[in-house]
This record gives structure tokens, sequence and C-alpha cells, in this order.
RNA sequence: GGAGAGAUGGCAGAGUGGUCGAAUGCGCUCGCUUGGAAAGCGGGUAAGGGGGCAACUCCUUCAAGGGUUCGAAUCCCUUUCUCUCCGCCA
């Protein structure tokens, strides 16, 4: 949610902003709504002070006469009040629904551009790997030796599940808790949270209201399954003030994400690429609004190092004006390297939400003064799915094997080599 | 799931219809004191919003939502959460 005052007072500049994405802010009909909301609050509350001054006097007055004239009084007050109260609220739902459906404001240095083919490459590292024989993709691997199995996991659930077997399965394990380990190096606490969340934590990340099509509900409670663990580790802070001391707040957390995405039907429909449940490792952090800028920096550089020490191919891309979130002001996607679709594909996103997200949660620094709003950033570092795909792909050997990248290996129980044609 | 008790400021905790945005203590902070510190003494210290160039002023908020009343932290209803006991369970 974009700060009011902030909106009133640069409407023009605004609405070119979020022009940008494709977003039509209607000046007009803010205005509008702004200038109801207005003078309904204005008068609401003179007719308050006036209620209230008369209860009290009633309360003093020791002459019966003029105290029931003053009861009369404060009786027509009190329904005149009621009554304009009920238009009041009326016109703060509308404002504030409208405002909750205006996306955050572009960082300058986002670049223009409608679609996700305008994003620009900021650097590519890493090698692009060179085979000399026909290559499988990640699904044909993992169906090798039944370590990736779709007819099983359409048994229990449905389509875009998946059932991991075996050596699989233990590198998908073994991924998240290298993942999990090198993020608590490089000073992020680990922190465990619920999957299920409530309709207040969804809106202060933002996924709420608009995006309600995109999520798993739960049917006998107001329970959502989360998209993300930034819904839950973002909200930890919800309605609290944080001292500037404690700042910055790094959190990391292995989740699985649960997303119904109704639209994307037919993309990706091999593989495990896009499926409605995947796990993550999600980084987020609490921010001063002086060091968000450094820090989104700082988060895509320990997202990056998962990649590095992993030894995959990938590069760093901005996301141009078009395809930049809803709640985002600037996002780097880490993009890894796909060898059977001779691709970069997304693996991790990292965004700057400055202040859109703690508004909506009411997450503040206090400061002598005024508290102010802190910023919330957040990335993936990584995806697991994704990862564990692109490390079969990558690392495929003609007999049919999957060289383990050498840092996970401990965590393979030694394991150097999947066999995977036996 | 059943029975009971409760939810008040950063924290602890008083307050059961008007004098309450809320005693008191702790914490934090400013000043005095001191060679310096501690202790002591004195002052300040909730959040959100409206109006005004400003000094300032008004409104809202005692878990959330609704109701009764001229007037609600206080009375009534609903929901959520916490604690105790019983049951069940990993």
């Amino acid at each position: 949610m974009l700060d009011i005052n902030f909106l009133r007072n640069n409407l023009k500049e605004i609405q070119s902003n979020l022009h940008k994405r494709g977003f039509d802010f209607d000046v007009e009909a803010f205005k509008k709504l702004d200038s109801e909301r207005r003078n309904l609050q204005v008068e609401t509350e003179s007719l308050q002070e006036k209620s209230n001054i008369l209860a009290k006097e009633v309360a003093q007055e020791k002459n019966q006469t003029t105290k029931n004239q003053k009861l009369k009084d404060a009786k027509k007050i009190s329904t005149d009040l009621k009554e304009i109260k009920t238009k009041l609220d009326i016109a703060l739902i509308d404002l504030n629904n409208f405002l909750l459906g205006i996306p955050n404001i572009l960082s300058e240095d986002v670049p223009e551009g409608k679609s996700e083919d305008d994003n620009k490459v900021i650097y590519k590292k890493g090698t692009i790997p060179e085979f000399s024989f026909k290559i499988r993709d990640h699904q044909e691997i993992g169906e090798l030796s039944n370590g990736i199995n779709f007819e099983e996991s359409v048994i229990i659930a449905k389509s875009r599940f998946v059932v991991l077997r075996k050596e699989i399965a233990k590198l998908h394990r073994a991924l998240s808790q290298y993942m999990l380990d090198t993020h608590v190096e490089n000073g992020y606490e680990e922190i465990y949270v619920p999957y299920l969340v409530n309709k207040n934590s969804l809106e202060g990340t933002g996924q709420l209201p608009k995006f309600e099509e995109d999520l798993f509900k739960i049917s006998n409670e107001e329970m959502y399954l989360i998209p993300t663990a930034e819904v839950p580790l973002s909200n930890i802070y919800r309605n609290k003030i944080l001292n500037s001391d404690e700042l910055p707040i790094n959190y990391v957390a292995h989740t699985p994400c649960f997303r119904s995405e109704a639209g994307s039907y037919g993309k990706d429909t091999k593989g495990i690429i896009r499926q409605h449940q995947f796990d993550k490792v999600e980084l987020v952090k609490f921010v001063h609004p002086e060091d968000s800028e450094a820090e989104l920096d700082k988060l895509t550089k320990d997202a990056e190092s998962i990649l590095n020490n992993l030894n995959l191919p990938y590069r760093k891309v901005i996301l141009c004006s078009g395809d930049t979130g809803f709640a985002s002001s600037k996002t780097f996607d880490l993009e890894v390297w796909f060898p059977s679709q001779k691709t970069y594909r997304e693996i991790s996103s990292c965004s700057n939400f400055r202040d859109f997200q703690s508004r909506r949660m009411k997450i503040r620094i206090k400061q002598s003064k005024d508290n102010i709003l802190c910023h919330t950033i957040n990335g993936s570092g990584l995806a697991i799915g994704r990862t564990l795909a692109a490390i079969l792909e990558n690392n495929q050997t003609e007999q049919g094997s999957v060289i383990i990248p050498e840092v996970l290996v401990d965590y393979m129980g030694g394991i150097k080599e999947l066999n995977l044609s036996r």
C-alpha cells in the first residue's frame, strides 16, 4: 500500500510511474474518494465533539429542567452521528480498497518494458556445459531409476504434484539442509513457521485481496496454505515497533510452498518446474529505509552464493517495469541454465518492497519524534525443486549418472555420483 | 472435544457506567547531584488519523466485531486468542 499523503502530493508522478507497469491509476476516482472521505470525516468528528461535550455537561448538570433539555439534544446528536458514521465507514472502506489495489512504485533504475522479454541481463556466471551425447531432461533422468514419479502423485493427489524416491529424495533433502546451513553461516537466523496462515497475514504481504485465485484455501477455516515462507516470516512483526539497533533482522526458513495458479495450466507441463507444492528456502530482511538498496544487493549475493557453490551456470536479471511483481519496487531474478530447454529459468526472485508491505503490516521503527515504517526485502535462496532439476540436467553423464556437487557430498552421506541407470 | 478463568500502554499491573487515554511500579529518556559512576531527587515517555503557516487543536483506539446508553475499559451478544483441569493424540 502506498502512503496516502505522498499520493495526494505527487499524483502525476505516481500515475506515470505506475503507467510503466501497465497499471492505469485513475486520478479522478482517487480524488473523488479522498474528498468524500474528508468531508464525511470532518463532519463526523465535529458532531462527535459536540456529543462528547454534551455528554459531559449532562453528567454535571444539577438543574433537572436544563438537564432534560440537554439529554434531549444529546439524543438527537447521537442519532445523527450514527447515520453519518455509517456513511463515513463506507467511504473509508472504499478508499482503502482502492489503495489496496494499487501496486508499489517502481525504483528509478527499473528498466521500462512490457513483459519478461524486456528484462535486462546484468551478468552471467558459470560455464554452460557442453554435451557430446544426446542429453536427457531432468524428468527422464529421474525416471531412470524411479527417482521421480508422477503416476504415484496423481493417485495420491492430482497432477502437478510429485513423488521423489531414494537418492533423488535424499538429494532434495540435502539441498535444503545445505542451503539453510549456508545462510545461517552468513548471518541469517533459522526460523520454523506455520504453513497455514490467516487472511491478515496474506493482506500484509500483498497476496490478498488481489491474488486469491493463486492460493489454496482451507475449506473449514479462514486459513490459507502459504504460497511462500515470505508470508509467515514477514508477518512475525506485524503490528510491532522495532528498535533501530536490532536492525537489520535476517531470517531464513525452509518450507513447502503451495500455489494454485489456476491460469497457468499448459505451461511447463513436463517435469518438476511448475508444481502445486514445492519446497523453498526463503530469505527475509527487515531493514532501515536508508539501507534497503544495499541490503537487497546483499541478499541477492547470498542467494547467488548457493548457485556459485553448486557450480550451476546462471544469470542475474533485473525485471523490467511490466514484469515486476505487484508489491515490489525492484526485483532481481536469478535464472539457472537448463540444458534440455537451452534456456535460463527463474530459480530465485529477490525484491525490495520498501515500505509497501510494512505499511500494510504496520511494522515500524522506533524514533524519537515520529516512528517510521521499516523496509522489507526477501528472496528465494533457492527454490529446491528447480535446483534439484538443474543439478540433474547440468551434471548428467552419458552413462545416465549424475555428479553430485562437492558441497553436497557430505550431506549425501559421501555419495559423489548418482548411478541411476542400474 | 468438555468444564472453568482471563485478554488493559514497551513490560508488569490497578481500574466494574461520567471526575479514565487510563493509578502505581519497572523500563527508557532529559535535567540536578558527582572527579567519574552508582544511588538519590525532579521532569518527560502509547499508537493512528483529521484541521491549521504555526503555536496548537480535535477525533479514534483498553483482544476483534456488533449492541445497549446522552455517555462504555467497565453492561449484553458473537468471534479469536491465552491459561488451568479432564479427554484424545505425535
